[in-house]
RNA sequence: GGCGCGGUAGCAAAGCGGUUAUGCACUGGAUUGCAAAUCCACGUAGGCCGGUUCGACUCCGGCCCGCGCCUCCA
């Protein structure tokens, strides 16, 4: 079975073949570090974690770069705000972004290179296009001349005329520009911003520049995958792909073979966006729910539909994985290697198929049924296959009993995990005692600080909601 | 205006030209000192109108509604 991926270029789903089977390489556009990063921001982290996944189990190297955009007026903007340098606040959110991304079982990509430190090789690939006619200096700035790219506009889908037809009042024109749709490979900076030297005088680079001067430096002229959320299918990628393309020699090799695009998070059906102020900061959410909570909500959906983000979502996705944890109880947390089961390969092959995830989940709860169902030896070895099977999309990771007790950081005001196992230690002698009205008595006080008890031929086990 | 996506049961969300998606919630039963967890039972759902077909939620056409992009954005 093979690994089919829709791709925006060709809107159709596509069999997955590699460059180079021996080192497939991706790319996905990380995050400007200016601010906590929202839910919306982590969708295509958690996706994109999953085919890293995928692809690790069916290549012997995997090579996944996510970039750090740690130069951008938005920044400046909000180190000048806070009276701090531009270095200590993205320094600052590069950290937080680590962090959350971490709560949310991600896997750290193999690179993670910084727009700082890669300067040079924007200012190179910015030569290179002026070397072949596709971009020009004017007034301080540098400009992609988009009318020089025949095939501008093919991930898109648009005809260059008709973008600037419908779009006239928003785009930007200035004097500095031969043509409206041209855009900033390079602009000037004055003291007080960021700046590095260049043939064109001190500047900075435009948003686009990074990723195909990184793309071509960190991973390859032409790569495997390159992915992101749909907003940035255009300009960014578009823009993305007339550099890294014009930039070379032949003009026309090709620069990404595979472009994959997430869908949105909606709020109230409308995009999640820091424009738009409607939005949540994993910081937030981490407070509220544990990071696999919010994991599995991400999943819920489909990775190309829209997800509508919502309490209940977060409630049923809790709920949703207390069944799977329940399933697990006094399962080992390791992984057994190489195990295989039918279970395993129809999960692997909705995995193959453009990352069925939804039904990967339904895979995970059917077993977790099967486990209920079954004892001794044959629900240990099921058990196993969930925990193998959690493992393909990041979940299930850790011990069902500290899953159950998981606190939030508003909750640690309540009781210890000591008050709860003295008070149920109480209730043990009460029961022992027969006095069945002390017992149910504290089980209602736990219950009013939500602990609910569950006894056992084994004794009582408790857990947080 | 151009391009694109979607409308499935109370909610969320998939596959599929004919046979249970799945989860959450609800209800009844088993179990329990009472609970909880678990198990069993329980939903002919598919925006509207046509067409193709022996048969359509699934394919085709039209319509209605919602959303996104069209140079800040994941």
């Amino acid at each position: 079975m093979t690994i089919q991926l829709y791709n925006t270029l060709t809107q159709r789903k596509e069999v997955f073949t590699p460059i180079n089977p021996d080192e497939v390489t991706m790319y996905v556009c990380g995050p400007t570090v200016y601010n906590f990063v929202h839910i919306g921001n982590a969708r295509p982290v958690v996706i994109f974690d999953i085919l890293f996944r995928l692809l690790q189990r069916h290549y012997p190297s995997v090579k996944y770069a996510r970039n750090i955009t740690d130069v951008d007026d938005k920044i400046n903007a909000a180190a000048k705000a806070n009276g701090e340098t531009i270095a200590e606040l993205s320094e600052r959110y590069v950290q937080a972004y680590n962090q959350d991304m971490a709560q949310l079982n991600t896997q750290p990509p193999t690179l993670a290179p910084r727009a700082t430190d890669n300067i040079d090789a924007m200012i190179q690939q910015i030569q290179a296009l002026i070397e072949r006619g596709h971009a020009y200096e004017s007034e301080g700035h540098v400009l992609f001349q988009v009318s020089t790219d025949q095939e501008y506009g093919k991930l898109s889908h648009r005809k260059l005329d008709e973008m600037i037809a419908g779009a006239s009042e928003r785009v930007e024109e200035a004097s500095y520009k031969r043509e409206p749709a041209d855009f900033v490979l390079w602009k000037p900076s004055t003291d007080d911003l960021p700046g590095w030297d260049s043939p064109w005088g001190r500047g900075r680079p435009g948003w686009h520049i990074e990723c195909s001067a990184m793309i071509n430096k960190h991973l390859a002229n032409t790569i495997d995958i390159h992915g992101g959320g749909q907003d940035l299918i255009f300009p960014h990628h578009e823009n993305e792909i007339a550099q890294g393309t014009c930039c070379h020699e032949s003009g026309t090799e090709q620069f990404v073979r595979y472009w994959m695009h997430n869908g949105y998070l909606n709020i109230d059906g409308e995009k999640m966006s820091k424009s738009l102020g409607n939005f949540f900061t994993v910081r937030e959410l981490l407070e509220l729910w544990p990071g696999e909570v919010i994991r599995y909500a991400l999943l819920t959906a489909h990775y190309r539909k829209p997800l509508d983000w919502t309490k209940d979502l977060l409630s049923s996705a809790k709920s949703s994985l207390d069944r799977l944890y329940g399933a697990l109880r006094d399962a080992p947390v390791e992984i057994e290697p190489n195990l295989t089961h039918p279970a395993l390969t129809e999960l692997e092959s909705h995995l193959q198929d453009d990352l069925a995830i939804p039904q990967v989940l339904a895979v995970l709860h059917t077993l977790a049924g099967d486990i209920n169902k079954a004892n001794g030896k044959e629900k240990r070895a099921l058990q196993a296959v969930l925990r193998s099977a959690g493992g393909y999309v990041g979940l299930l990771d850790q011990d069902s009993d500290a899953w159950f007790k998981w606190q939030s950081g508003k909750q640690e005001s309540g009781l210890s995990d000591a008050d709860i196992d003295a008070l149920i230690a109480e209730r043990a002698q009460a029961k022992k005692d027969k006095n069945y009205a002390r017992a149910d008595e504290i089980r209602v006080e736990l219950k009013n600080q939500g602990i609910t008890l569950e006894d056992s031929r084994e004794g009582t086990r408790w857990t947080r909601d």
